[in-house]
RNA sequence: GCUGACGUAGCUCAACUGGUAGAGCACCUGCCUUGUAAGCAGGGGGUUAGGGGUUCAAGUCCCCUCGUCAGCUCCA
């Protein structure tokens, strides 16, 4: 399989030229089949016949900063390997924010003072400017060499290798002879790369975290030391990154849910939100915003149970394949357990004590029990709307019917991955399903993504990402309808000209789905909306609708939300904004504050005045002084402050302030500063759509 | 669920190797009558998450339970 290697050149002697004069070329994009692959200077490849095919990339492009990370994991394991002889290598790779490598340690956990040791190594060994070395061995040497080295995981690693790949080594220069981890004079990784030319280009290096890990990400088998990091080009750039981090922790919506009294936990009801008044009012403007849109794009909203007889789960496929995401308060293995304990069935003539009337009340008992096992609470909605569509008789007339709920869910969450508001085990999507023909599915599908971007604009989320997640191989339906629907989708995104990423055979089991990733304002990326193409639903409550040639036929379904988890949204918009919330959406709009007591009066007036006129106002009546009372006022994040005092009273004026200009705007007429008020108290649309 | 860390007043955090639980903010009361990010004084507030153990003595050491955090895995 390996070309000859006479006829291979490395990048470092194609692009000799290009290096001279820009040394901090690393490597660069190779054309490869359609596409193209990241190739860093050590590695020999097939010269291209055209050479300007080979787009150089720089310590500064993101394909060199992934570089620079790769290698900074290799310098890590090195030290760590120094530092605590006996640790085993596993792998090291580079992720979005960082790298890190995974250890078997016979120390256990590392603590912080070994990260900062560790941390003081590695640097050592960036200074030495020492470069990485690329060599490719035969399988069987490699074997070999990892074998004497006493590396098991890279052992395991090598024979689960396809047979065709090439092995290649990467060495970097540790510390002279005995002292480096391997025994070598140099320290060696089994790796692909691609790696910078030396340790130089490793220009600032940060250990952040530690934290257990399994090898190869399977529960069942051994947990490993995994030392997080990061690295960059530069010191800057690294400084600048700690303050996106330092940014994030002060956003943090835990953090500012509990600030600004938004919502709450507690451990009677472990990862299920309280939201308080304010984070209820938000929530509820959510909710309204999403109803308003829907008039306009036709949804009819309807409510359903929240607590269902679990054969309603068997129809629908979630007993057999969500069972343990569900809420069951009673389980038939608890009812087998019951009647053990009470011993019903159970004869007991030796047991004088066990008279007819205690045989009585256990079977009441039973019978209640039995009762409650029948029941489980609903973690999803399509079930129910399953039942109102299969109701009655349908006629295609009625169809495309979307029908919206924003009912409460349920689904268990392990302790281990709920977090804040973002993964919660009780909460409500801006859910809704549309019932269509496999005919108007795409004009369903169309006008859903305008309803989406309308959305997601009202929010300033000012890029989405899509990802089009195709037939698993594990799947149910017919090769038609997964044609069908899978060529739906790109359709309507590629007539809205949206750009999209093939997630291949991540789809749902039942249908293929779009993905909606928005990018908030520190540049991270949250998946909200989705949309699923669902054919086996509808077959499994046996729906059907009569269409205009009287026969009855199947309707599609598909499953879509903007928002996603209301909950989770209400966390990523707050860390959007920071906790300020825009006008329309802030629950206390403008704080009211008097200068002395002796505005009272007109403060008290001003805020009935508002209220009725349907704003959110509050005087703050409070003994404090105007600075302190400003303060207060800021810190809530109240869009605006409006300071009365004599001048005002005399003029029927405000003084308002503003939040996001953070500034004195000036006396102001009593109702200009209504209309300004009102007029940011819109919820953002966009323009109608003409015909 | 697993690995590790953590849990002290409403919030943020102190209390050296076991030796009388504190501060700031918030809250309440009073004084000040105030002009754009903290006026002054006084006061109330705790079974140190819960339970068990070791000890003359436990916030501190050990065990169990619950919860939280960082990861892993999973996901809206």
């Amino acid at each position: 399989m390996h070309p000859s290697s006479s006829d291979r050149r490395t990048l470092r002697e194609l692009l000799a030229a290009e290096i001279q004069k820009d040394p901090s070329i690393v490597g660069a994009r190779v054309p490869e089949g359609r596409g193209s692959r990241t190739v860093d200077l050590h590695t020999p490849i097939a010269p291209p016949a055209d050479a300007s095919s080979l787009k150089p990339i720089r310590a500064s492009d993101p394909e060199g900063l992934h570089m620079i990370r790769h290698s900074t994991a290799h310098v890590l394991a090195d030290a760590v390997q120094r530092l605590f002889p006996g640790t085993k290598v596993t792998f090291g790779p580079a992720t979005d924010a960082g790298f890190y490598y995974d250890f078997d340690s016979p120390k256990g956990a590392f603590n912080d003072e070994d990260l900062a040791k560790i941390e003081a190594t590695m640097k050592e060994i960036v200074s030495k400017k020492r470069p990485f070395v690329r060599e490719v061995v035969a399988r069987e040497a490699a074997r070999a060499l990892f074998d004497k080295l006493g590396e098991t995981y890279k052992c395991e690693h090598i024979e689960r290798l396809p047979a065709n790949v090439e092995i290649s080594l990467y060495r970097h220069g540790s510390l002279p002879g005995a002292a480096a981890g391997h025994q070598e004079a140099e320290w060696l990784d089994l790796c692909e790369g691609p790696h910078v030319p030396d340790t130089g280009f490793i220009g600032a290096i940060k250990l952040t975290s530690v934290a257990g890990a399994y090898w190869r990400g399977d529960e069942r088998n051994p947990m490993l030391q995994r030392v997080y990091g990061t690295s960059f080009a530069s010191e800057k750039d690294l400084a600048d990154h700690l303050k996106l981090l330092e940014e994030a922790k002060e956003r943090d919506h835990r953090k500012l849910g509990k600030e600004l009294e938004l919502f709450m936990f507690h451990e009677y009801a472990p990862a299920m939100p309280f939201l308080l008044p304010k984070g209820a009012f938000v929530y509820n403007r959510l909710v309204s915003f999403m109803r308003e849109l829907y008039v306009d794009y036709g949804y009819e909203e309807v409510m359903t149970p929240q607590i269902f007889d679990k054969r309603l789960f068997e129809t629908s496929g979630h007993l057999p394949n969500y069972r343990e995401n569900m809420y069951l308060p009673m389980t038939a293995e608890y009812l087998d357990e019951a009647k053990m304990s009470l011993s019903v069935g159970v004869h007991h003539d030796h047991h004088h004590e066990y008279k007819a009337k205690d045989a009585e009340r256990d079977r009441a008992v039973v019978d209640h029990l039995s009762e409650m096992e029948r029941l489980g609470l609903k973690p999803m909605n399509c079930p129910s709307h399953c039942l109102i569509f299969g109701s009655r008789r349908r006629s295609y007339r009625e169809l495309p019917w979307r029908m919206a709920d924003f009912g409460r869910l349920h689904r268990y969450e392990r302790g281990g991955v709920v977090h804040g508001l973002a993964r919660v085990r009780s909460f409500c999507q801006d859910d809704a399903h549309i019932f269509c023909s496999p005919e108007t599915m795409f004009d369903e599908i169309r006008s859903f993504i305008r309803l989406l971007y309308e959305v997601y604009a009202a929010f300033r989320f000012e890029r989405v990402d899509i990802k089009l997640a195709t037939r698993p191989d594990k799947r149910i339906g017919s090769d038609e309808q997964w044609d069908l629907a899978e060529k739906a989708l790109p359709q309507a995104l590629d007539e809205a000209e949206l750009a999209y990423e093939v997630a291949e055979g991540e789809g749902a089991f039942y249908g293929p789905k779009l993905e909606f990733h928005i990018h908030d304002a520190l540049k991270r990326s949250w998946q909200l909306g989705t949309l699923q193409v669902d054919y086996a639903l509808p077959d499994r409550f046996e729906l059907d609708f009569i269409g205009a040639d009287g026969a009855a036929h199947r309707p599609v379904m598909l499953h879509r939300a903007i928002l996603g988890s209301l909950e989770r949204f209400l966390s990523v918009l707050i860390e959007h904004v920071g906790g300020n919330f825009p006008t329309w959406l802030a629950p206390e709009q403008v704080t009211i504050v008097t200068v002395s007591e002796k505005q009272a009066a007109y403060a008290e007036e001003l805020g009935t005045l508002m209220t009725a006129r349907g704003l959110r106002a509050r005087a703050d009546l409070s003994a404090d002084k105007l600075g302190a009372k400003i303060r207060a006022a800021r810190l809530s994040r109240v869009p605006y402050v409006a300071v009365v005092g004599d001048k005002e009273v005399t003029n029927r004026q405000v003084a308002p302030r503003s939040r996001d200009l953070n500034k004195d705007l000036g006396p102001m007429g009593l109702d200009a500063f209504i209309e300004l008020l009102e007029g940011e108290s819109r919820a953002p649309r966009l323009a109608k759509r003409s015909a």
